[in-house]
DNA sequence: CTGAATCCTCAATGATACTG
DNA sequence: CAGTATCATTGAGGATTCAG
């Protein structure tokens, strides 16, 4: 559960305050750019010039701008190799790699019901 | 995969639009008030007013327009009971209790994170 | 190449009021 | 109660520029 919790127990403060958290982390997460660029870097290593040609219809500001709050919530290892021109690579961490079965069910889930989704909307906007 | 694909074969129209389509979906979904909405919903039947009540911070307006949202995209279904006043009964079609599993294991993986999440965005901020 | 900062625009969102 | 419409505001996001 992420919405609601009530108690009236001591720990309250404490539990409320956990929920605000978990709340600020799933909203983090549960935008479509975060999810791509974790199922785009996979097991994979992958540079910042390959995310944004694999990930279709990123811009070079969303792009950073989610890989910076994937790095501050420890989902991804951003590594700066000094060379010239500069080289970034990123991975995935342990709690990223976890996520990735969930992501993959999304994606399996979109192309699952592709159809009955199309479908669907043709019978509402019609 | 929910990024590119490439093809060159003769349904490459095809391919695209599907692809198209799918990120559409993806992105259609990939929000936090869908997931939160389906989340509440359950396998249970809720009304409009439990569901404002129960997702803590949704707007009416944001309710009403995610709740449109999901049943174009066929994911829940709306029931309205002809009473004065009027009282409207959503619950999950099978695509969205489909898409349960996936909802419960973001959940499930923010709060099992939770405080490696907070434990590395204090290393990052400070 | 990567990334930060700036400016600018438009769409998302909230507040409010009105209808069935 | 549920839903739509309108208006006002904010913030997201794109384009561009500059720096390391």
């Amino acid at each position: 559960m992420v919405t609601k919790q009530f108690s009236g127990s001591p720990e309250d403060a404490d539990l409320t305050r956990a929920d605000s958290l978990a709340r600020e982390i799933f909203s983090d997460i549960a935008n479509k750019w975060a999810l791509l660029i974790i199922e785009s870097i996979g097991d994979r290593t992958r540079r910042f010039s390959e995310l944004r040609d694999e990930i279709e219809g990123i811009s070079h500001k969303m792009l950073t701008q989610n890989l910076r709050m994937l790095e501050r919530n420890g989902l991804v290892e951003r590594t700066v190799h000094p060379t010239v021109p500069p080289r970034v690579d990123y991975t995935l961490t342990e709690p990223g790699r976890a996520l990735r079965p969930v992501v993959d069910g999304m994606c399996d889930w979109t192309h699952r019901y592709l159809g009955d989704i199309e479908a669907s909307r043709g019978r509402f906007d019609g």
